[in-house]
RNA sequence: GGGGCCGUAGCUCAGAUGGGAGAGCGACUGGUUUGCAACCAGUAGGUCGUCGGUUCGAUCCCGAUCGGCUCCA
């Protein structure tokens, strides 16, 4: 014990010299680090941007945002004007899959992560190459004070397939206007000078700033062959930072061409600069991550000692960084599952895990260094802070769930194993092996560490084949997918639809149609097709934020084209259906009108916003939307909760809800900029992104001037009824689990109620009709019917039992006798199959030696054989099997059983006499009696 | 999106080439007992996930569907 305390004592010292150490020394942490950096460009003119969320719900070709452009690329597109020229941002970015795929690589070196925050400065169209370099030496060199003789520079060394010259502009830039020397200013290729955002799109050369660490940085020095150089792939030359100047665009057939506007976009990674400016030999070293090394050296009673190729250090890295990502994923609304982002999710989970089992650490641990991660960089990010004991929660339960499944796969090891020893083999197939990993989420090399520890070894290369195949099935089953909306929505025209707030009825004008080939912007809509309308305004709401497009009609001449479903496709609105008519050219004017259960979305709607403020009062502000879906009929909200709501935690939110019905509360919507919303306490749901000026929906307030006295504030774009109590009435019909950590309400109001109430209203009259009752009575009613069913049951099986026992009986006193053997065969009264066994065991006891065959008809017309036999008859050849199956074809049937007792079944009740004698012979016959 | 596995009593699970639904734990009743998951005897509890098909007969075979687990993309 006193040697423990030591043990811990000296932890806790080290930690403290390390706090100690950064502020003596002045060492700037990360947090002043990534402060400076915007600091830096808000001097210069730049507005500071927040991070955008891990996942990006508007781009679904991105698992997760990997670049701090992400949330940009439209402005680059085109289809999106920037709030600002110049821009500065910190943005945090998972790479996990995909062409950036850094997951395999953590660990192993000191600067691979799969969680990372990147700096950047943006012109959207403002200044270019010059300022870009000018101020990124500036800060490295006069702020940051980094050596400048350590700095190199890259620059794009032209491309004779695109046709590009080299970068001369930017090479002459660096010399003439920084201290850099021409010989550290590289030239390289299109590889690694010339960014590009996918294989079309807006691309352009960039210049790379690296830095030199010293010759004792380098990773390779065992290899005769390597040369340390920029670009070298050791460890002694590191990328800090890189300026893109977008200046092009490629189009489909892979050729340039010139943007109308140049930008910039520049990405620094915080790590490395952390570790650059705090003399660190790793990423790790640093004070991103030193505090969850202290915490977890805590926890696993292990040591960090910042060695590579050392597994025991490999897994603190890993864990380290696995954390980050959780925390910053979870957060943000992901949540672990078995596809898409979730799985993926899952996999790091599951990896840190692991890797904790090698640090002896076998019970859930990974949850508790989220506080640590949090206290790293919750003030960076407040969403961090907010979300951090649900990420817990749910770390926790994928944790121990992973512990389940690692148990189960230990129990199929060991019956695979049992069987190999009977098998005398020493070898685990691959297909055993694969099994494992495939069905039951086992790893291999958790396979092959069994194996070992027995002394087994496992086919690899089989495992390894049947892997392959695994993922030849998977990719050949992806269909086609192209997701081409992007490329649609650069066609469309913006559709002004403000008017979907105030009114049900606007006239405009048709502008075109989107139809299997595209945007069509002239002749006749085709009839019968579905094609989705684009109008030059409209006041229907398009699908977003949960709510369900817009139904309606839009008419002209006193014919129509209905619609079922409104949608976005970039800034233009799609209204979805067909006309019956021939004569709807684009350029006619029309009248749109919006079906009337749009009202019915409203107070479905509303009454959302008045369930989310009604379970943060009753379970705490952790209850928090997940996601919503409002349409006419009914709402769903997804919050995240780690356990089941009580049913008296239902019935109080139920209330609270109602009475605020009620109480008619105003209801009132305001377009503000977004950081004045945040500080009105609106709440804005974690994964989604908001523009510059977002639409805040407030119930309980007058007026919108004073949104603060409203209890409820959510950013919202959505329709809403104008007060409470036009809602009508709300009721919960569902409650259920949806993902870990996430819970699921289902609830109706208004209409929706009304139609729910009058059906059950229906059905207890029914009932009360039916039991003759009243509606007080029913549930007593059949509590007592079903009882009184259950005691006529038991008299009726005693009675049929009597019935039963009787005839039985009388058979076996007239059972003719062969030898010392009764043949009882007989018709018998309808009885459950239980009694007729039960009969033959009673049967088989008065006659030691015998054959019974009973039969009977069933109410449906069907007749039952079955029939025993002795075992002294059947060493003599009799069975009992051989007996039903000789004679069930003749009442038209087949059976089978065992020799002792078999049972068959038939269509032809007539037939049955037939059939009894047919058994009769058929005994004689076998015995030869 | 594609593949594999699973769904049986309140819980954990077993089961048969298609022919009597079971165990352990829990619950209840009675007894015995009061040292760590007490013991003994007994009882109740199941539309074998749901729907359809094949069959004389399906918990088992086939198809669909819902839910869970898992791998791949």
């Amino acid at each position: 014990m006193k040697r423990r305390w030591e043990k811990w004592n000296g932890y806790r010292r080290r930690i403290y010299l390390n706090e100690v150490c950064f502020e003596r020394n002045n060492v700037l942490t990360a947090k002043a680090i990534r402060q400076g950096f915007i600091d830096f460009f808000k001097s210069k003119d730049h507005v500071f941007i927040p991070s955008s969320p891990i996942v990006l719900q508007e781009d679904p070709t991105l698992l997760f945002t990997n670049a701090g452009m992400n949330q940009f690329k439209d402005i680059f597109l085109g289809s999106r004007t920037p709030q600002a020229p110049r821009v500065v941002n910190s943005q945090k970015c998972i790479r996990v899959s995909g062409k950036h795929n850094d997951l395999e690589e953590v660990g192993k070196d000191t600067y691979h992560h799969t969680f990372f925050e990147m700096l950047g400065n943006w012109s959207f169209g403002d200044y270019f190459k010059a300022e870009a370099i000018t101020w990124a030496w500036e800060l490295l060199t006069k702020v940051w004070k980094i050596d400048e003789h350590r700095l190199w520079v890259t620059v794009f060394g032209g491309d004779s397939a695109d046709g590009l010259t080299p970068d001369i502009e930017a090479e002459s830039l660096w010399v003439k206007l920084t201290r850099i020397p021409k010989e550290r200013v590289l030239r390289f290729g299109r590889k690694d000078n010339f960014w590009e955002m996918g294989d079309t799109g807006p691309c352009g050369v960039n210049s790379e700033i690296h830095i030199d660490l010293g010759k004792a940085f380098c990773d390779k020095q065992h290899d005769p062959k390597h040369i340390c150089q920029v670009n070298g792939d050791c460890g002694r030359f590191i990328e800090l930072w890189n300026l893109v100047f977008i200046q092009f665009n490629r189009d489909d057939s892979g050729k340039l061409s010139e943007l109308p506007a140049k930008h910039v976009d520049t990405g620094a990674g915080l790590e490395r600069v952390v570790a650059v400016l705090q003399n660190k030999a790793s990423n790790y070293d640093t004070d991103l991550f030193s505090p969850i090394m202290s915490h977890l050296t805590q926890i696993s009673g292990k040591h960090y000692t910042a060695k590579l190729g050392n597994d025991n250090d490999n897994a603190f890295r890993v864990i380290a960084d696995h954390v980050r990502t959780l925390t910053f994923a979870l957060t943000d609304g992901v949540t672990p599952g078995n596809n898409g982002r979730g799985y993926v999710l899952r996999r790091i989970l599951r990896r840190a895990t692991r890797y904790g089992l090698k640090l002896d650490l076998n019970e859930p641990f990974i949850h508790k260094l989220v506080p640590t991660v949090v206290e790293i960089m919750g003030e960076a990010y407040p969403e961090l802070k907010d979300r951090a004991q649900h990420a817990a929660n749910v770390i926790e339960a994928e944790e121990a769930s992973f512990g389940k499944t690692l148990q189960r796969g230990m129990d199929i090891f060991e019956q695979d194993v049992a069987e190999l020893q009977k098998l005398k083999s020493k070898r685990l197939s691959g297909n055993k092996a694969f099994k494992l990993y495939d069905t039951y989420g086992f790893p291999l090399d958790l396979t092959q560490l069994m194996a070992a520890e027995r002394d087994l070894s496992v086919d690899v290369e089989g495992f390894n084949t049947l892997m392959e195949q695994q993922k030849a099935l998977a990719q050949a089953s992806q269909k086609g997918a192209v997701y081409q909306a992007d490329a649609l929505a650069e066609l469309l025209p913006a559709t002004p639809d403000a008017d979907k707030y105030h009114t049900h009825r606007l006239d405009a004008t048709v502008v075109g149609y989107i139809n299997g080939d595209g945007y069509i912007t002239s002749g006749k809509v085709p009839p019968h097709a579905r094609v989705g309308l684009v109008l030059d305004r409209t006041c229907a709401y398009a699908e977003a934020g949960g709510q369900v497009g817009d139904r309606g009609e839009i008419t002209w001449d006193s014919k129509n084209f209905l619609f079922e479903q409104t949608q976005r496709i970039g800034s233009a609105v799609a209204h979805w259906g067909a006309t019956d008519s021939d004569d709807l050219t684009v350029g006619a004017k029309v009248v749109i009108t919006i079906s009337s259960d749009r009202e019915d979305t409203a107070r479905h709607h509303t009454a959302t916003h008045l369930l989310q403020w009604a379970l943060q009062n009753v379970l705490g502000k952790h209850a928090h939307q997940e996601g919503s879906l409002v349409c006419p009929d009914y709402l769903r909200f997804d919050f995240t909760h780690p356990k089941a709501l009580t049913g008296e935690e239902l019935r109080r939110v139920e209330t609270l809800v109602n009475e605020k019905i009620q109480e008619a509360c105003p209801v009132t919507a305001a377009v503000l900029p977004q950081n004045q919303a945040r500080q009105l306490g609106a709440m804005a749901l974690f994964s989604e992104k908001y523009g510059d000026e977002v639409r805040v929906l407030a119930i309980g307030a007058e007026h919108p001037d004073i949104l603060d006295v409203a209890f409820s504030k959510e950013f919202c774009g959505g329709t809403h009824v104008t007060n409470t109590r036009d809602i009508g009435g709300f009721k919960i019909v569902r409650e259920e689990s949806v993902a870990t950590g996430v819970r699921r309400i289902t609830a109706v109001t208004g209409r929706a109620l009304n139609q729910m109430l009058s059906l059950h209203s229906k059905q207890i009259e029914q009932l009360t009709q039916i039991l003759k009752t009243t509606p007080q009575q029913v549930v007593d009613r059949v509590n007592a019917l079903l009882e009184e069913n259950k005691k006529l049951k038991k008299q009726l099986k005693k009675g049929a039992a009597a019935d039963l026992k009787s005839v039985c009986d009388d058979l076996l006193a007239n059972a003719p006798t062969l030898g010392d053997t009764k043949v009882i065969i007989g018709e018998v009264p309808e009885a459950p199959l239980d009694n007729l066994r039960g009969e033959i065991d009673r049967l088989r006891k008065k006659a030691p030696s015998s054959v019974i065959l009973l039969a009977n008809t069933t109410e449906e017309g069907k007749v039952m054989l079955l029939s025993s036999v002795t075992d002294d008859l059947i060493k003599r050849g009799l069975e009992a099997g051989d007996i039903v199956g000789h004679i069930a074809p003749i009442v038209g049937g087949g059976g089978g059983g065992r020799p002792q007792l078999a049972q068959a079944g038939g269509k032809n009740p007539e037939k049955l006499s037939d059939a009894l004698k047919a058994a009769e012979d058929f005994i004689r016959e076998k015995t030869g009696w």
